[in-house]
DNA sequence: TCCTACAATGGACAATGTCTAAGTCAAGCG
DNA sequence: CGCTTGACTTAGACATTGTCCATTGTAGGA
């Protein structure tokens, strides 16, 4: 049983048919998906899930926590449930491939006051670019 | 005039007045324009351009490397003029102001060899994220 | 079992960006 | 200066991603 249905349990989630399967096909394999994505393979175990619900869905995990946002290109955001360990991205500028990384050091702490201008700043997200090795070899 | 203007002309640019109008909106104040914001400015000095020639050329623009796009929300693309000089972003949660800011330190070696996976690493981008002080004024 | 509030549905709508076919014009050449 | 040509522009259709809403369905408690 899925660790991240066992957690949305946990916090009174009515449980439903939908959810359960949005769940599971985002806690099945790492990957970082697409919504669009997990709606295919949604529909493919319950063939009549809409579009909405899996958005919803979504939408409603990561407001709870439990499943993080990933935008690395301007097309589709991405949904990560690796959301309890902090790590950045390490995206393939050719084929969009992701990778989860974690970078010494702690990039809040490299922003000086003086390049703050008044804000409180909370968050820090770090993106790395580069070509994966499959990418590189088919050059 | 613009400077801007004057490296796209030394590349061999075909000079037009659309061409013209939409360097001189991005380079005229160096906030972070939208591709449409960028139309809607341009549209006032040359009532008869088209969104899509706004597009065009924006994109050749990035293409030349003489104009950066940031994506820090998953809305709309915004162009930064200021391509010359390697900098970051500091983002409000709440409105969406973009300011340039220049971290110390360089997050690219923080990144270490086996957490590469083979990638090669080319470039990195970091956003922060907070709230300006306008809006924590108006809480 | 029945109720009721919460969830799901599907289809319209919105925002952003891309493409294409046809017309227009900048700039080099004679 | 006036052609010629191919690059540029245009308008609008189209694509993708995401949101909204009214209606229908259902989980879970009484």
């Amino acid at each position: 049983m899925s660790d991240l249905l066992e957690r949305l349990r946990g916090r009174g989630w009515r449980m439903t048919a939908q959810r359960r399967v949005v769940a599971e096909v985002l806690d099945g394999d790492h990957v970082h998906l697409t919504a669009d994505e997990v709606h295919a393979r949604a529909v493919s175990r319950l063939p009549e899930i809409s579009r909405a619900t899996v958005y919803n869905t979504l939408g409603e995990m990561v407001s709870l926590g439990e499943v993080l946002e990933v935008s690395t290109d301007r097309r589709a955001k991405r949904y990560d449930p690796n959301a309890h360990r902090p790590h950045h991205h390490l995206v393939c500028a050719r084929c969009g491939a992701i990778r989860d990384v974690h970078p010494a050091g702690n990039p809040l702490a490299d922003l000086p006051a003086d390049e703050r201008y008044g804000f409180t700043v909370s968050d820090v997200e770090v993106t790395y670019r580069g070509i994966c090795p499959t990418c590189a070899a088919t050059a």
